[in-house]
Parts: C-alpha cells; sequence; structure tokens
DNA sequence: GTCTATAGACGGATAGAC
DNA sequence: GTCTATCCGTCTATAGAC
C-alpha cells in the first residue's frame, strides 16, 4: 500500500529489540514520542538513548529532525492528495462525496499514529520548512477536501457540515483507536456518522 | 462574563500601543503568537522585543513562560468544568444533551482564540505542569462531556456522534472565525450541525 | 516597573576516528 | 554504521542596579 518508508507501528513493542534495524527503530521510535510528548519536547538525545545508540547515528540515517518527520509524512500526503486530484475530475454527486469520505477514512485508518502525530503538534509541524514549501501539508488538503465535500453553491452550513465530517473521521480514529475492541467496528461506525454529514440532508434543521 | 484576567483578543490591533498597560498587552500578544507559531516556537525573547521590553520585565508579571498560558486559559478551564458540573446533575434528557452543546458552543465562541492556541498545542500544552497537576486540562474534560452526550447504554456509534459533536463546535468555530460575515451566523450554522449530531436519531443509518 | 548582565542548561548539528 | 568530542546557538530564569 506504501512506498516502502511506512510501516505500522508496533503496539505495545519498546525499544529494547535490537534486533531489527535502526533506521526501521528509530521511525516506530520517533512517532511514538512525537505523537505521546510532541515534536518539540522530544530531543534526538531522547531518541537516542532509548534507542541505544548516540544521537550522531541518527544522522547517518536522516540529514536532520525536521528530515524524520517528513520520512514519517510523506506517503499519507501522497495519498491525500491521489484522493483530491481524483475526486476533482469526477461529478460532483452525492456518490463521489461518499467515495471521497471512505478514501479519507481508510487513508486515516491506516496511518492512525501519524494523523495523531499531526494533530497534536499542528503549530509545531506546521513551521517546518518542508510543510511551507510543500503547502503545509495538512490545511490546504483539508480544505480541498472541504471543497469537494460541498456542493459549488454551498451555503455556510453546508461549509460546516463538510468540516465537520472530515474532522469527524481524523479525531474518531485517533480517539477510540485504543478504546474499541475491533478496528472495524470502529470504522463502520465512524463511516456512518461521516456519511451522514456528508449526504448534507436537503434543508430540515431540526432546530 | 470572566472573572478578569480574560478579555476579548483586539481584531487587527499590533503590539505598538504602548499606552494600555504592559501586562495586557503580554497576555495578548503571547496568546496571538502561541497561537500562530504556536508555544514552544515562541520565545520570551520575541514577546519581550514586540513587546518593546526586555525579557527581565515579563518575569515582574509571571513567574514562568508556563505561568502565561495558566493565565490564558483558567477561566475557560473553569467554564468548562462548571458546564459539566451542571450537566452531571440534570437528568439525561435529550433537552439537556442540547443544553449542554449551547453551553459548549457558547464557551469555545467567547474564547476562539484560546481555544485555538490549545489545539494547535495539544502536545505541548498536555506536558505543561500546570496540566498534568489539573488533570491534562483538555482531555478529561471533552471526556466528560463526551459521556454526558452519551445515554448510559451508548453504542459506539451514539459515542463516536457524540465525540463529533462537540469537535465539530471547537473546530468550526475556530476554522470559520475568520472567513465569515457575522459570528452570529457561524453560531447558528455549528449550532445546527451540533445539535443533529447530540440528538442521535434512533437507528436509521442511511449507509 | 524596567533594565543590564549572566548563569546554566539543553538543543541541533558536524568533524573525523574507528 | 557507530562512536567521541565539540561547536554554537537559543532558551528559561535570576540577581541586583536604577
Amino acid at each position: 500500500m506504501h512506498t516502502g518508508e511506512a510501516m505500522a507501528v508496533k503496539g505495545g513493542g519498546d525499544e529494547h529489540d535490537r534486533g531489527r534495524d535502526t533506521r526501521s527503530r528509530l521511525r516506530e521510535l520517533a512517532l511514538k514520542l512525537f505523537a505521546e510528548q510532541g515534536y518539540e519536547k522530544t530531543s534526538l538525545r531522547e531518541i537516542a538513548e532509548r534507542l541505544g545508540v548516540t544521537k550522531a547515528a541518527l544522522y547517518y540515517y536522516f540529514k536532520s529532525k525536521e528530515d524524520i518527520v517528513r520520512s514519517l509524512v510523506e506517503d499519507y500526503v501522497a495519498e491525500l492528495d491521489e484522493l483530491i486530484a481524483w475526486g476533482k475530475a469526477q461529478p460532483a454527486t452525492a456518490a463521489t462525496r461518499a467515495e471521497i469520505v471512505r478514501g479519507y477514512l481508510h487513508i486515516v485508518a491506516s496511518g492512525t499514529e501519524v494523523f495523531r502525530m499531526l494533530h497534536q503538534n499542528q503549530a509545531a509541524v506546521a513551521s517546518l520548512a518542508s510543510a511551507k514549501e510543500r503547502g503545509e501539508l495538512i490545511r490546504e488538503r483539508m480544505d480541498a477536501l472541504t471543497d469537494l465535500l460541498t456542493e459549488p453553491a454551498g451555503t455556510l452550513r453546508d461549509q460546516v457540515r463538510a468540516a465537520s465530517c472530515l474532522m469527524s473521521v481524523s479525531y474518531c480514529c485517533m480517539r477510540f483507536h485504543d478504546r474499541v475492541a475491533s478496528a472495524a467496528e470502529l470504522e463502520k461506525a465512524v463511516l456512518d456518522v461521516a456519511l451522514e454529514l456528508a449526504d448534507a440532508a436537503p434543508a430540515d434543521a431540526p432546530a
């Protein structure tokens, strides 16, 4: 599914498995710490220590701290871009919108930990050079997807529904990820709610 | 509405107004920078410079950088706690849930910039000492409110709806705050969508 | 209330040996 | 591939004069 950089994040595993190659362990641990403690609070010294190597060793694999994040995120950004490109080429029907929601859910669900990191470090990640070059990574993509979920002549309420729909997907995937028995069950519940929001029922304001 | 610490964040105003007292200007500028650039990326040096004073002067007003955040946030946390306490004392009816959503919207809308800061710096703020003492500030409150919006025997789908409802309110208030003509119009649209999610229509899954 | 000066720690990053 | 050693910048915070 991914091009090779990304891998599943092992659940309970810690950093004492010297067996695997350093690069994988480094990526895995960095992702975990960035998501848990924050990007700026996590120093390369801490990563190196817990990995059982020195800081200098990290620079053999990544040219900078920021480069680690880039490596963690790039595949998912590419998937979002694919989805957006596909959506733009489709007719703006309810069926297309549903398919976009499903696609977005699929992407988020396959990279929960990465999206958790992005969500918890928005300010820090946004001010990364690679983020600025490539268009703020997340924000622009969310805007594009929101547009695709909104009818051309959409009202503010429709835009709110569309934005809520996407936010609901990413937020709930992260929030309930560790509180639920089966991932499939969660995805189904999230999809249900998101599709409701995306379908934008004509005009029956209940308030 | 607030106890005196909080004040409205002036819109376009910058930092060149030496007229007002330093403490207010400090709080205002810090909030702006924390929200825009992130808590960790914003140094006291930068705040002091743009304020036209020295770093040392800041320590006359706040005993630490973290203390500035505490001062910015505490009133809103108190309001959330009030809402939660009120909700727990009410019968678990649909009317109560609607009132909780309205209350939450009101709190968020009255402190958009503060919530934007919290949202953009979740990892950084969560690892603050004051956050750990007082129970992670936001996360626990969101959990409590989600519970109040969910029937005791709620399904996962109901929990997802409740979580989406709250997230939708805070996220959309922030996201559309500067893209909309009137704040009242935005609040109405957000409330519409949120109430739909909170009412948790019985069982008509559209998928 | 605000300043100058500085302590003291920690951060990312690099050079060069092995 | 990994290490030792080190550079240099920045940060929070404090002491003490005015």
